[in-house]
DNA sequence: AAAAGTGCCGAGAACGTTCTCACATATGAG
DNA sequence: CTCATATGTGAGAACGTTCTCGGCACTTTT
């Protein structure tokens, strides 16, 4: 009866609910959940709460998620894949009614094949799986790039150095990569992982604009560490011939290519010019301001959870893809030469 | 028998296993906890998870939870006790094992005495709230502003801003507490809000030193925003009689106030010495570094968690504070006079 | 060889809901 | 006043586990 089920006057549902209210009755979601098989939670396995990015996805998937009375269990994993299986795993035994995951790995998530074949809904946030075709949101990252790049590029800079990531080498490794891209031979370039999709803007720009790209210019720092960022940083700038204009690919690596700058005393925009990834607060009122591509990580959040809850509600489209657009904010990083 | 309860043979069990394996069985934790009656499951009421300072509270919470294989149900209050209510209530129906909470008033709570009356165990992070005694853990807010007061006061500053959120005014109001305060009548400390601990510390550092407060230096933002920072810094600066130094009583509020001086091109620490609270990423590579005082958030809630999982394993102490230390981390912000 | 003990298995209750269905009661029409 | 219909009530099954307990087979003891 107190579940809304049944009719009664609506006095005595009122008297009910008030000695309801009076002897500190609470409704076990639980039981409710296990005879209706659905739990209005979500799951979401992130990378790192603790980072910036994922901070305001799940702020988004919070806020729609809320909205809808729907509960949120989330976990992390640390972009390694045994964690993110067992996360996966703990969210489906306490059976959440969705799963928004950033996969860890592009190719092989065999775990989240079998969720789709279970039939629990699932959307991919920042990153996509080759083969799993399911709802993904994420940023166009190599319009993006490209778009960073060119800026540079129409400021007069020819040698522009991008720093990214670049953890994995299932494309046969960077040079293979860059020898690929730069002649225009055909890629993948859904299933990238977005580090390897912004380098590959950065490579369209250049070919776009008919400038070489130096290999050397190209930065990988191999692990997803603003140290590891800030050591390929510092190796750059002392070396022969550095560049006069840095892209770092995402606020890690920004943050890292900070640290080696401001330790090495270079001031920008007079001995660098530098465009970040990704619009993180101090962006705006460090001096200078910096340039930089904002996702509207926010938005990322909103739309992944109102498309889960969708498929949630019973919705059968096919597999939609949201590329989100990524705006460049201008201030004060970037020198005309 | 899949549960591991019974006897039997070991062989028998693994050919059941790996059978169940290749089904696909996935235990239902909703059944198991309904009859358990625990969840393996902890609920956060945060404040904003997109804020450095509950991203990293909740990855601390997050890491000691999933090495005792719990899961984490979390939502955002936004400060706002109607929201942390509903959040409570809403955690409660899904029967999370325990609760950590970061109340958003520190006087009244009702749903969170009931929880104890119900025997839900809890623990606050951050704030306390008057006459609920559970375990909580927070900075030593008044010994840390203190320091850090101090430290500028060493430096040869006399005329020192301080810029803080002070949003409720259940003391009486910003100048009663400034009175009670600068006469040294006794205050309630332990159920203060941050911010106003922090002012308390400020105005102790005063004392000590034998220095008057100022009522004009004292900032009061009036709610939780850069922005409203960036407006009183900015009005101060401007005001006749400005002071050499400011300290700023969160990452909020640094940032506002960090806007405010890069606006009005006040550079660190030739115009103006400061010192931060919260070590956000930025003010190590920021130019000059800035000085801070560091509150040691992934241990807050690493330890939080801990003190809750010892509550829901059962262990009886009477209720624990635990005040962590934070640290001065000195850096180039803040000029010898 | 019978009694006592040990180990294993399966049956069935319980957890707190939702929901169906049969039944009791009230309401209206003929 | 009786019958048909509408309205409300209450019992009981179901969800997928955990856990207890009675019984049965088997081993050990006397």
């Amino acid at each position: 009866m107190l579940g809304g089920y049944g009719y009664t006057s609506e006095e005595k549902k009122e008297q009910v609910l008030k000695a309801a209210q009076n002897i500190g009755y609470r409704p076990n979601a639980l039981a409710r959940s296990l005879i209706t098989g659905k739990t209005r939670t979500l799951g979401v396995v992130a990378g790192d709460i603790q980072n910036p990015f994922y901070a305001s996805v799940l702020r988004g998937i919070s806020n729609v998620a809320e909205a809808n009375g729907f509960g949120l269990l989330i976990t992390n994993s640390d972009e390694a894949q045994p964690r993110e299986v067992s996360s996966v795993e703990l969210l489906a035994q306490k059976q959440v009614d969705g799963l928004v995951v950033t996969p860890s790995d592009t190719r092989k998530a065999t775990h989240l094949h079998n969720l789709r074949a279970m039939g629990v809904p699932l959307v991919l946030i920042d990153r996509s799986v080759a083969g799993l075709m399911v709802d993904r949101v994420a940023t166009d990252n190599i319009a993006a790039a490209e778009q960073a790049v060119r800026h540079l590029i129409a400021a007069g800079h020819r040698r522009i150095g991008i720093v990214a990531e670049l953890v994995d080498d299932e494309n046969g490794g960077l040079d293979a990569f860059l020898a690929r891209a730069v002649a225009g031979d055909p890629i993948e370039s859904e299933t990238l992982y977005p580090s390897w999709q912004r380098l590959f803007g950065y490579i369209r720009a250049h070919r776009i604009e008919g400038l070489p790209v130096d290999p050397r210019l190209t930065l990988q720092a191999g692990s997803y560490s603003a140290r590891a960022a800030q050591t390929v940083v510092s190796n750059l700038m002392t070396a022969p011939h550095p560049p006069t204009a840095l892209f770092t690919t995402d606020g890690t690596m920004s943050e890292g290519t900070m640290r080696a700058l401001t330790e090495m005393k270079l001031s920008i925009p007079q001995d660098l010019s530098l465009i970040c990834f990704d619009d993180l607060d101090w962006m705006s009122f460090h001096r200078p301001g910096i340039t930089t591509i904002a996702q509207p990580r926010l938005a990322m959040g909103e739309t992944a959870a109102r498309m889960l809850l969708e498929r949630i509600r019973g919705d059968d489209y096919p597999p939609r893809t949201v590329l989100m657009p990524a705006e460049l904010i201008e201030r004060r990083s970037v020198a005309r030469l």
